[in-house]
RNA sequence: GCCCUUGUGGCGGAAUGGCAGACGCGGCGGACUCAAAAUCCGUUGUCGCAAGACAUGUGGGUUCGAGUCCCACCGAGGGCACCA
């Protein structure tokens, strides 16, 4: 075909179009279309007699601080690509939104500047949700929920009593995370190396009664179930929450003590290494230590050494470089295997709520006990056989190894001498196989006002008692009447016309439970609230969760990736065996989007390399900025601000846009009567680009619509021309791909295409497969590996025929030069690979 | 310390064991313009006039063929960190 000489396209355009003159302006196209989408809802779900299969696709909801940043704008536009996609495939989606509305910023405003954290939230959630209007994603905005409306947190009531009568809600006094500052109780995530997030001050331990959930009898589950989700979860997500699980086996050991009935019970991973055991440590902070500090002439010192760990700061305490510590109790424990005498240590290296927080010390096969040993001049008895000697290289031998000194278990390897220590252990009553977990009781009260009350009343003669169903929710009390500033104890405590109540049992004075919720209470089961948030009889309904349980794709930041994940988890398996739900994991696919960074660190006022969202949807425009966030690369990774290029997605965007304007073919032409390169070009980019967003490759996708604007937009110029159908066709193929990240471009193309709205109902185009095998191809021919010659042949060529062609190829002969060939590998149609002789 | 992930042009990134660098950003040259912006066309891994050679962190290995698989090392990022 005839080159036209540059610059010719302005010619063919002027001719041919009437709209030639018209440019991209994206601040119309936004105020053109947000108002008929919000009068069609193409995004409405749950018509009950929609024909279409699900999906349910799930974004982890905001928590409405101020208005949307970057971070926001890139998981939301992800989501939103998969959401579209499978509306264009013809599922039936559910892609709902809401806010994760209690929470500790909403009180700090309220203390700082006095604002009503009430007020204050809903403030920001009427930001946030215009903004999210605005950004156009797919949401159904039928389905949305605020945590903070007591319309959802009285099933959070509910869903706490239904716990504590089933016993996994229960109140315990332990030790918590303290700021001496605040006069508060911390939760671990507000505790950052050591330091009060707020305040910088060094946070402590402080005993004190809190409320619980007993996660730790689902942890076998937690564990076990992750089976389900390898390969559609992140590894890095599953391997982080078998770490915090953190499931260990081994055996408990009784061992008699001096001077005591009962023995004490010790957990060890390695009973085999028993005879090997040279003294006996119990936490400096357990009940234990201190009865058996009691009385004895150690027990001055014990309780000095207490209160200095009790003073250590978690700064120290996290410090693996920290030397040991301890005191003899002038005790002695007998070891069962040999009856040795061990003095009994206290020591803050052993953690009180761990195990059963005393251990035999085996230094010959455990760092921290060789540590101990050595500074406290303590024996070391080899039981693994090993070249080095513990005692004097100072590294204990911690892996398998052949047993000796260890009696009856000498010359076995490890796991031989576990499971023969266990049975002698267990056959004399001395000890037991034993399953040990990481994972501790989820503690959710929290001494605050944004959240839900726990609903419970504490009688003097019934104890706790959970509030009559009928009298749920238990509603926060106005904040204007409280002091909010933390002092140690829930300010809804000092609220008595609030807390003072009859007991639902015996009618006697009574005190509501002053504590509130953490927020992860809220965000454990809001996806099932999305069935339909405005039901006033339930919680959800069992029958709209088999149809729309589980969420067939979340997608959230990995920051969640333990605690918001494993939460929802539990609450997921606790409802299954409440018969509430069929299925035991909430979430089947799970996406973590990176973050978006600006000149390689994360984006913070104090760093001053804040990049303001409405800013760059102000200066770029949506689509763009969508676009852009799209295209930077794989979604799991961060992107750098700095890095990408927002005007680059809008000239794009224009380019595509141009090109509908141009289209003459009329609506409904025939494509299978156009060029056949450009129905080529069409049915391979609608391909590659399915194939590229269902494996979560979303910036390849975008490549391939690029691809398919280029050869369009050539095809015209110097082509088939803006009359061909097959134009038409790749036009509106680009409109449709178009739509999942660019959805005000894509609308006002395909109306500018004649078309009526909604581009977003219509259709991923049905791809001809005829069209995506070429009839010739291009076979690359190697010898000795490296690429030396072409050949364009058919398709269906055989390998003897290319294989001939190949060896008859004049490039081919002249890198032989006259070598005999040993091999000739033949790939048809698209390699042959010949090689010659040494 | 332990565990995981990851190293490809000036940059972001593509690539079922089969043409490395798709697509884009940036750069360069040109067209249009009084001029600029916008737009469009061309070009762009390195060295070399060219033929060609060299190129996916480094060194080995498997293979007809390795960015891709295996081993070792180096660098970057992340997670866990007294859990007995």
């Amino acid at each position: 075909m005839a080159r036209l000489p540059a610059g010719s396209r302005a010619v063919v355009v002027l001719e041919g179009s009437t709209m030639s003159d018209e440019v991209y302006d994206f601040e119309a196209i936004q105020a053109r279309w947000l108002p008929v989408w919000d009068d069609i809802a193409p995004f409405r779900s749950g018509r009950p007699d929609d024909p279409r299969p699900k999906k349910y696709v799930l974004d982890m909801f905001p928590y409405p601080s101020g208005d949307l940043h970057m971070g926001h704008a890139e998981a939301y536009a992800l989501g939103d690509v998969i959401a579209r996609y499978w509306v264009q495939r013809g599922f039936n989606v559910m892609h709902p939104i809401g806010w994760d509305a209690f929470g500790l910023p909403a009180e700090n405003a309220a203390i700082k500047r006095g604002a009503d954290p009430r007020a204050w939230t809903y403030e920001n959630i009427a930001t946030q949700k215009a903004s999210m209007r605005r950004y156009a994603c797919s949401f159904d905005w039928d389905r949305v929920l605020n945590t903070c409306d007591p319309e959802y947190y009285r099933w959070n009531q509910w869903f706490f009593i239904e716990m504590f009568k089933r016993g996994l809600a229960y109140r315990k006094a332990s030790a918590v995370n303290w700021c001496p500052s605040c006069q508060t109780v911390l939760a671990n995530e507000q505790v950052v190396q050591g330091l009060c997030e707020r305040c910088d001050s060094v946070v402590t331990k402080k005993k004190l009664t809190q409320w619980y959930l007993r996660i730790t009898d689902y942890a076998d589950r937690l564990l076990d179930d992750m089976a389900q989700l390898e390969g559609t979860w992140p590894e890095k997500v599953l391997l982080m929450q078998r770490n915090w699980i953190g499931r260990s086996t081994g055996a408990e050991v009784h061992f008699a003590v001096e001077g005591r009935t009962e023995p004490v019970t010790v957990y060890t991973t390695r009973p085999d290494t028993l005879f090997g055991a040279t003294f006996f440590v119990v936490a400096a902070d357990s009940e234990l230590a201190a009865e058996l500090a009691a009385g004895t002439p150690a027990e001055p010192e014990f309780l000095a050494y207490l209160e200095r760990t009790k003073q250590a700061s978690e700064i120290e305490r996290l410090s693996t470089e920290r030397p040991k510590t301890g005191v003899f109790l002038e005790r002695y424990a007998i070891n069962p295997v040999n009856g040795e005498r061990l003095p009994i240590y206290a020591a803050d290296y052993v953690l009180a709520d761990y195990g059963t927080g005393a251990i035999m010390a085996v230094p010959c096969g455990d760092q921290r006990d060789l540590d101990f040993a050595r500074a406290y001049n303590l024996p070391v008895v080899n039981v693994i056989e090993s070249d080095t000697d513990p005692n004097e290289t100072g590294v204990a031998v911690t892996g398998d190894g052949r047993h000796i000194n260890s009696g009856f278990l000498d010359g076995l390897g490890k796991a031989e001498a576990i499971a023969a220590m266990t049975a002698w252990l267990d056959e004399r009553g001395l000890g037991t196989a034993s399953t040990n977990y990481r994972l501790r009781d989820w503690l959710i009260s929290r001494q605050r006002f944004w959240g839900t009350p726990i609903p419970i009343i504490h009688c003097e003669r019934c104890g706790e008692v959970p509030v009559p169903a009928e009298q749920l929710p238990v509603t926060l009390p106005e904040a204007r009447d409280l002091d909010l500033t933390p002092k140690g104890a829930s300010p809804l405590g000092a609220a008595d016309d609030w807390a003072i109540v009859t007991c639902p049992t015996c009618g006697g004075s009574a005190r509501r439970d002053p504590d509130t919720m953490d927020t992860f209470v809220d965000s454990s089961w809001y996806f099932l609230r999305f069935l339909d948030p405005s039901d006033e009889t339930r919680a959800f309904d069992p029958e709209a969760a088999r149809q729309w349980f589980p969420v067939d794709q979340y997608v959230g930041g990995v920051t969640h990736a333990i605690l918001h994940l494993l939460y929802s988890r539990f609450f997921t398996k606790v409802m299954h065996d409440m018969g509430l739900v069929e299925a035991v994991e909430p979430f089947t696919r799970l996406l973590n989007q990176g973050m978006v960074l600006m000149d390689g660190s994360a984006m913070s006022k104090s760093r001053g390399n804040l990049v303001r969202l409405s800013d760059e949807l102000a200066t770029h425009g949506v689509d763009a900025i969508r676009l852009t966030l799209v295209f930077a690369g794989p979604p799991e990774d961060d992107i750098d601000w700095a890095d990408v290029s927002p005007a680059g997605s809008k000239k794009f965007l224009a380019r595509a846009w141009r090109l509908a304007g141009e289209v003459q073919a009329p609506v409904g032409a025939d494509p299978r009567t156009g060029d056949l390169a450009v129905r080529r070009a069409t049915a391979r980019a609608l391909h590659e680009a399915a194939q590229a967003v269902e494996s979560y490759r979303f910036n390849v996708a975008i490549a391939k619509t690029m691809e398919l604007v280029n050869v369009t937009r050539k095809a015209i110029d110097t082509g088939a021309g803006p009359a061909d159908p097959a134009v038409r066709a790749a036009v509106e193929a680009i409109a449709i791909m178009l739509s999942l990240v660019a959805p005000y471009t894509a609308e006002d193309m395909w109306a500018r295409l004649g078309h009526e709205p909604s581009v977003f109902l219509a259709g991923w185009p049905a791809v001809d497969p005829a069209l995506l095998v070429d009839d010739t191809v291009t076979c690359i021919v190697q010898v000795a590996g490296k690429v030396r010659g072409r050949l364009e042949v058919p398709a269906d060529i055989t390998a003897d025929a290319l294989q001939e062609l190949a060896l008859a190829d004049v490039d081919v002969q002249r890198s032989l030069a006259g070598r005999a060939v040993r091999t000739v590998v033949v790939r048809a149609p698209k390699l042959v690979n010949i090689v010659p002789e040494a």
